[in-house]
DNA sequence: GCCGTTTTCGGCCCGACTGTTTTCAGTCG
């Protein structure tokens, strides 16, 4: 099988750090790093190509070497280099740069004086008193590393867009009530709404840094202070995730949203640009030569290289900066483009609350409509409904209809798809509903082959009306069943039907780039809570944050429609 | 290793913080 570009960016990565350890030309490094991060973040399977590997010079920072280097990575899921790399070096060498604090010349003394080899062996060797001795470090960064090394040790996580929007919500709360912060933004990852966070970033505008970081680290809930200076700190919060407070002057505040909101690619393609202007960006603000261009605003510094500024869900270096100079940036949708949610439980099967709880906390939320979506028979665990049970349900909301106008209550079903690609309700009851949302619930080890093929049987049905959470992945537990998204995406727009944005915080499925992917292919949306209780529809946000990522506008979302329109959409689907 | 309106060489993003030095290298974002 044909490597995936996430391979070819690990090779990349992998031959990049032991180059590193090699302290080989650190441009010939960066070139390593640029690829792996291009072809990782490429939307369309390179694998699709590996006969034409000319084509793959047309991708950014890949010339002849790579391009041949990914043509034999997809062939056999490796490269000649990296076998002679491998060969050359300990194996566990590579784990010692993961650790904050070393980095390639501290990891090769490590190993040539010390004979470290991994993050154990570091951690065994600092408790042994061993590190101080060697040249270059002392009783403090013995202790550092250490410390170090048991937290990677202990855990290596990545948050979800929930779990960071709770901490920075919270913090943010607290260095607001400070006089010395004049505005707060929390950038970063977070700010780009990634579908996992690796830290926070805090950004503050003010003219008494001191006072703002003496705040920041009387924060109740910090852990430890890793580093403090005038203008900076780096703290770990008792919950384990690490926050970096950045200070600046309030008219450098844009540059730095720009700097710290990144992202990285974003940031060095943006530095490209200004430099064959003669312009220079840091985060104080746009300079030519000594003097000041830009700086207060975000738009203000693009607006020197005549860019529109970019939401920060774009900034991937994914064709924004093309479509900024074009001014061509499309109007992302947002949260309050939503009309109603089409995946709605209620303890007719798994959810917490009733039918009218739920229709009450929608519409709290502000939507004009939901559709009741339990599950089917097949999912015992979720003791889903039966066609006896789901008639009566179909009945109960036709009641509820008539004696509620403030909200509209759609019937649907969350119907299991079976091995074979049939649903599992018969036709007779699922014709009276208003929608069928399918979903795979299991057999998620099916090959690729007959994983999509029962994907597409199941939207051949007359009634399918949106596929549910199409990868199946759940983020830190479960990768994505092996599926040919791309199938699955001509397939739903020959049928006319919808892909789901599950906005649950541990699944935003489809991600980003299969938002993307279905967009383009004129292929809508539909962004949903797949709420279980009355609190779940505040989880749209998140699945609002993977739209934007995938550049849709309200038009490529169903849910976006009134509800009049929107039963005209669901009726062509519904056979 | 990539790239090119300075095009086949000579550049390549840039500043803050720390510890161990005794003026700076290493690391990080």
């Amino acid at each position: 099988m044909a490597a995936t570009n996430a391979t070819v960016g690990a090779v990349f990565d992998e031959i990049a750090d032991w180059l590193e350890l090699d302290q080989a030309n650190p441009f010939r490094i960066r070139a390593y790093r640029n690829a792996a991060r291009t072809v990782a973040a490429w939307p369309k399977p390179l694998a699709d190509a590996a006969q034409d590997t000319e084509a793959f010079t047309d991708l950014p920072g890949i010339g002849k070497d790579l391009a041949e280097k990914i043509g034999e990575i997809l062939r056999t899921g490796s490269c000649g280099q990296l076998r002679s790399l491998r060969r050359t070096h300990p194996r566990g060498l590579r784990e010692l740069l993961r650790i904050p604090g070393v980095g390639p010349r501290r990891a090769e003394r490590l190993f040539r004086e010390a004979g470290v080899t991994t993050a154990r062996r570091l951690a065994d060797a600092a408790r042994a008193g061993r590190i101080r001795a060697l040249r270059g470090f002392g009783a403090r960064s013995e202790s550092d590393l250490l410390q170090a090394a048991e937290a990677w040790l202990a855990s290596d996580r990545r948050w979800r867009v929930s779990e960071a929007a709770q901490q920075a919500d919270a913090l943010s709360r607290h260095l607001l009530a400070s006089q010395d912060v004049a505005e707060l933004c929390v950038a970063g990852s977070y700010r780009r709404q990634r579908d996992t966070v690796g830290d926070l970033d805090v950004l503050v505008a003010s003219r008494r840094a001191a006072g703002v970081n003496r705040v920041f680290l009387d924060y109740p809930d910090v852990s430890r202070v890793l580093a403090q200076g005038p203008t900076r700190a780096s703290v770990v919060l008792k919950s384990g995730m690490q926050v970096d407070l950045r200070v600046v002057k309030p008219e450098s505040f844009g540059a730095a949203m720009v700097y710290f909101t990144g992202s990285k690619a974003h940031n060095l393609a943006l530095r490209r640009l200004a430099q064959k202007r003669g312009l220079k960006i840091n985060e104080y603000g746009v300079y030519r030569g000594t003097r000041r261009v830009a700086g207060e605003t975000e738009a203000s510094v693009y607006a020197t290289l005549d860019l529109s500024c970019m939401p920060p869900e774009l900034r991937e270096n994914r064709g924004e900066l093309e479509a900024a100079a074009a001014h061509r940036l499309p109007t992302l949708i947002e949260l309050r483009d939503l009309h109603g949610d089409l995946h709605v439980h209620t303890d007719a099967s798994d959810g917490h609350a009733s039918l009218a709880e739920m229709a009450a906390a929608a519409r709290r939320a502000g939507l004009d409509y939901i559709a009741i979506t339990d599950h089917s028979r097949h999912l015992a665990v979720a003791h889903g409904l039966d066609a006896d049970a789901l008639a009566r349900q179909i009945d109960a909301i036709d009641r509820f209809n008539a004696g509620h106008p403030g909200i509209a209550v759609l019937k649907g079903i969350e119907v299991d798809i079976l091995e074979n690609g049939e649903l599992d309700l018969p036709l007779s009851v699922l014709r009276r509903l208003d929608l069928v949302v399918g979903a795979v619930h299991s057999q998620l080890r099916l090959s690729r082959t007959r994983q999509t093929e029962r994907i597409l049987r199941a939207m051949d049905h007359p009634c399918f009306s949106v596929l549910a959470h199409p990868t199946g992945r759940l983020i830190g537990e479960r990768d994505a069943y092996d599926v040919d998204l791309d199938r699955l995406v001509r397939h739903a727009r020959e049928r006319s039907c919808f892909l789901e944005i599950n906005a649950q915080p541990d699944r935003l499925d489809l991600d980003d780039t299969g938002c993307r992917t279905a967009m383009e292919a004129g292929v809508r949306l539909a962004v949903s809570s797949d709420s279980h209780d009355v609190h779940g529809f505040g989880n749209l946000r998140f699945g609002i944050g993977q739209a934007r990522r995938g550049w849709l506008e309200a038009k490529d979302v169903v849910n976006t429609l009134p509800l009049r329109q929107l039963k005209e959409a669901l009726a062509k689907t519904m056979g």
